[in-house]
DNA sequence: CCTTCCCATGTAACCGATTACATCCCCGAA
DNA sequence: TTCGGGGATGTAATCGGTTACATGGGAAGG
């Protein structure tokens, strides 16, 4: 492996010569700079990153931290990321740790020294965070529990795209509204379930165990879910899953059972992957832009890194936008001829 | 930010000892080991990742490379790469690379001395790659064109399992298959294409461009190519999609033209994304065991890092196999009210 | 009581870069 | 001719760790 010193003994010049003509100081004379390079190439030699970052005391990287990693979901946030990430020159250090409180810091661990900054999205409830271990270097937590004013923040107007949605329902003259809920100790999950509640009190309607079933998130689970709750008394009119991959298990899963969607039953999902639009019957759903918010987080963490001192922490609620298609029966659902709302991503 | 030397001189000690308590060396006493502890926690020390991995000479990370981030089938293989990795101990630096070959070397620059190894996923042929810049350390190919033994490979085998497919239409009385094929230039993409040549001629039937729509692999241009093959003439019975996203777009668009599926018209996909079987219908396929090949990729790599020496390089091809479920109108299908139009022939 | 050996600890070189500071050379001005 | 100044280059400290080698003190054996 080539070092700054082969080349600079190949090119008969010190290494802080190469270095400068690397880094395209000015101080080097052309003719320098060509010997140099071209020994350079000659050996193949390209700096060592890490040690470059190690005496720079900046590395370029910014380091994700996700809960989990099924689904498009996560492939869209990445996509946002690593987008943003790379137009400014960074590279996106990965990991995903199931929520044990230890596999967080031991993946935090690993970043230390590797990272300029973090993205966080945290399962679990704030408590949950090793926050000690974060304090250390800019962090823009990602849909989590909002901790006061002690990190920046991003996340998505769940309660409110739930209640929306459920509102939505309502006028639709639905009172048994079940819902597949989302992973026990999920912020985003709770907080679905919460504009839920919230939508179904104000519209007289009591909520009750008997209309909710457990999901964690993943398509199985709502294929589960859906059949589940067809056999509850009594049976629910409507099903608002906590995000699009179960709802698409459960449309399987009623199809399955000959009960026609959205006639027999409703169903709603939350998310709008890109894959939403393609169901049959096209999903409605509660759209996130996910890759933006991918996009803003990386936004929102290099301005912390590259201004340190004066940049000052923002606690930022993304808005959603219900998406009615033909799986609840409300808006576009004449079945044949009518093309489904399609709103084009990108 | 804390250092070793602050610990050391904290607690008393050298930074010898000090590094010596964080690697479990067990040249130092209980009593000493305690207190450099109890200092380090104090202190809120952790070791700079960077720096450490720049005197041992492992970095314990290895790089991803891909073509892009679209869609499940990358979160799926970044899954299977990451829990593979992360259960050795190691982690990921990811960066999607759209195809130039300047982006490509440019990502292999960032990494150079921050992975020990590299995973990629290049969508061009061979040719396109930086050879050079990837002979100087372990480097695992994914679904790139065969670049002879210079490299570990791992592949999936594309035309066998897309001659397969074809096979099967061609069995339940399909003559006019038409095929959306994938992006240009990709190597999954042009294999894909071959099988399905491959097995028109060995059933007697000419290929041409009269079958062939053109996709990108993502949703909207399956619908987009679903649309434009209804218009051909003759119109086709089937329809092969080079993978499962356009497949699903593909559906969807004969949806909304009125064409039922399996009917009149087959519909059939290639990946088996987890989304494939709760489409309506059901979606055939080809399965590739995406997760696992992450998996593969990773303990393939993971074994040349380690051994070094005497790690011998391999080509390898993973099998896929067929999933008929009901878009193709063959076999596993379940759903008593659709009876295949065609009869199995042989 | 004196070696001898071993083990806990310290000192300093090193990993591969960057960069402050020193040095040298060449050119123009006095 | 001499001197000052500035630009090109070199030397060495530094980033934050690891680790080979040196050192010193206590226990065991004679």
């Amino acid at each position: 492996m080539v070092t700054i010193k082969d080349v600079a003994r190949a090119a008969g010049v010190s290494v802080a010569t190469v270095s400068r003509v690397h880094n395209d100081s000015t101080l080097v004379t052309a003719d320098t700079r060509g010997r140099v390079r071209a020994v350079a190439a000659r050996l193949g030699y390209s700096p060592h990153a890490g040690a470059r970052s190690l005496s720079t005391r900046k590395t370029n990287g910014i380091g994700v931290l996700l809960p989990d990693l099924h689904g498009e979901f996560y492939s869209e946030l990445i996509r946002g990321i690593d987008q943003r990430a790379q137009r400014h020159g960074f590279h996106l250090l990965l990991a995903s740790s199931h929520d044990e409180k230890a596999a967080i810091a031991a993946a935090l661990q690993s970043m230390r020294g590797r990272v300029d900054g973090l993205i966080v999205m945290s399962p679990a409830p704030g408590a949950h965070l090793p926050v000690r271990d974060l304090t250390s270097f800019p962090v823009v937590l990602l849909n989590s529990a909002a901790v006061g004013a002690a990190f920046d923040s991003l996340a998505i107007g769940n309660a409110e795209g739930a209640a929306q949605m459920v509102q939505h329902l309502v006028a639709l003259g639905h009172r048994h509204i079940a819902m597949i809920r989302g992973p026990a100790r999920n912020h985003d999950a709770a907080e679905r379930l919460r504009g839920y509640h919230a939508a179904l009190r104000a519209a007289g309607i009591a909520p009750g165990p008997e209309l909710e079933a457990q999901g964690d998130f993943i398509d199985a689970s709502g294929f589960a879910a859906g059949l589940e709750l067809l056999r509850r008394q009594p049976r629910p009119t409507a099903i608002f899953a906590a995000n699009d991959a179960m709802a698409i298990g459960a449309l399987s899963a009623l199809r399955e059972a000959g009960v026609r969607v959205p006639q027999e039953m409703a169903v709603a999902g939350f998310d709008d992957i890109p894959m939403a639009r393609y169901m049959h019957p096209p999903l409605s759903t509660v759209r996130v832009d996910i890759a933006a918010l991918g996009e803003r987080a990386t936004d929102r963490l290099l301005e912390a890194v590259t201004s340190r001192r004066r940049h000052k922490k923002r606690q930022e609620v993304l808005p959603v936008t219900l998406v009615i298609r033909e799986s609840c029966g409300g808006g576009g659902d004449r079945s044949s001829a009518i093309s489904p709302v399609r709103r084009d991503a990108s």
